[in-house]
DNA sequence: GCATATTTGTGATGAATTTCACAAGCCGCG
DNA sequence: CGCGGCTTGTGAAATTCATCACAAATATGC
């Protein structure tokens, strides 16, 4: 392993193990570099470089076998556990997240959500009651929880990641549209829609004004 | 206008968009790189670096102005117009984006909503109708709709694309877990809850592992 | 008006990431 | 068993991205 690791490193072995399992799917045995970059995703070589950063998992002349290194993927991943995840805020974005199957099927367990609004609070999604936003460290610690999605107001989410960080969350999924301040041990990962309509926009935007 | 101008640092100019915005509100009428790089976002040498690539906006020894530093963005970002937007797919993260009020805040409308499924089309998300997705291509015409979100499972994502473009639509946000493929002048821009939380699994796991 | 304290804009430096190129290894076949 | 066709693993080169350092320019105080 490594000493670090770089970002788009991840993103990219999340992208292949996805192609491993659609080929698991199908049948095949082994996967070629070629394969695994996918499409226009990224290149073999980005891919041999990526892998070898973690051992050595292909052999010469016929590829990678695609179960193991699914395993190892998930191993590297840290999918081998199932996660207990809280969602704070009911709203829309978390709603969404709630209902995706492949979090589920991920190994992500939304153990609690949480809302502060009164008129949502006792309604159940599926089998999890919605609990009032002052439970928070509670939920925290007696469901040992591992992760915190932030689907709250940006300026209630500094506030929500403080007292789920000192109630012992491990890391921190963000939708609110804030730089979130938290310890140095604490991982977190922003999402941020508006970010990503603006990039698109710009992209449209300067469309051909280069090259 | 620099040649080519990176993802990342699109990104960061979103962000001192919103930092602007917010300044904006509380009267300032200056505002220094520091002051932009807000928090831990980024440093004020990178802002600096960033914004040079498109003119020189600020005063030495005083700093940029507020207002029009905030127009040269939008404009930079091509948000000085309204967009159409098209959202196929309504589940719930369609929903979660449609109902979100800062997409409409920032120049977003959305001027349509398709599905497939016969038991949704027909009611209403607000004044928009659901509309069944064969009407694809005659919506993003008769519409002029600009971009398409797509927000459908991922082996119908590929179709729906090809559908959109040959129609019209000039850029792609897709949440869909798969790499489209589409005309090099149709940007893409992708949002993966999968890989988010798959990233964030791999940090908190490899906590302390490094360094 | 002059010294001083700020703050931008930017060339130079450094670090990180991606791409390239190719030797080394593996399989299958005759 | 040797040869030819593939494909990995990886040092080196190239490219991209971020940081540093400082001159140039502006404002402020006296």
């Amino acid at each position: 392993m490594p000493r670090r690791v770089s970002d788009s490193t991840v993103r990219r072995l999340s992208h292949y193990l996805r192609v491993l399992e659609d080929l698991g799917r199908s049948g095949a045995t082994t996967v070629s570099s070629e394969d695994l970059a996918g499409g226009g995703g990224t290149t073999a070589a980005q891919v041999r470089k990526d892998l070898s950063q973690f051992g050595s998992f292909g052999k010469r002349g016929l590829g990678y076998p695609v179960v193991e290194l699914g395993s190892r993927l998930r191993s590297i991943l840290g999918l081998e556990r199932r996660w207990r995840v809280v969602l704070v805020g009911a709203g829309r974005i978390g709603s969404a997240l709630f209902a995706y199957p492949n979090f589920t099927r991920r190994g992500f367990d939304c153990v609690a959500v949480l809302d502060s609004d009164p008129a949502k609070v006792g309604s159940w999604w599926g089998a999890v009651p919605i609990r009032p936003a002052e439970e928070l460290e509670e939920v925290v610690r007696d469901l040992g929880a591992d992760l915190i999605v932030v689907a709250v107001p940006a300026d209630a989410a500094q506030r929500v990641v403080e007292r789920a960080v000192a109630a012992g969350a491990r890391g921190i999924l963000n939708f609110a549209a804030v730089t979130l301040r938290v310890p140095s041990h604490v991982p977190v990962t922003n999402v941020n829609l508006v970010m990503e309509l603006e990039a698109l926009s710009f992209a449209v935007t300067h469309i051909g004004k280069d090259a």
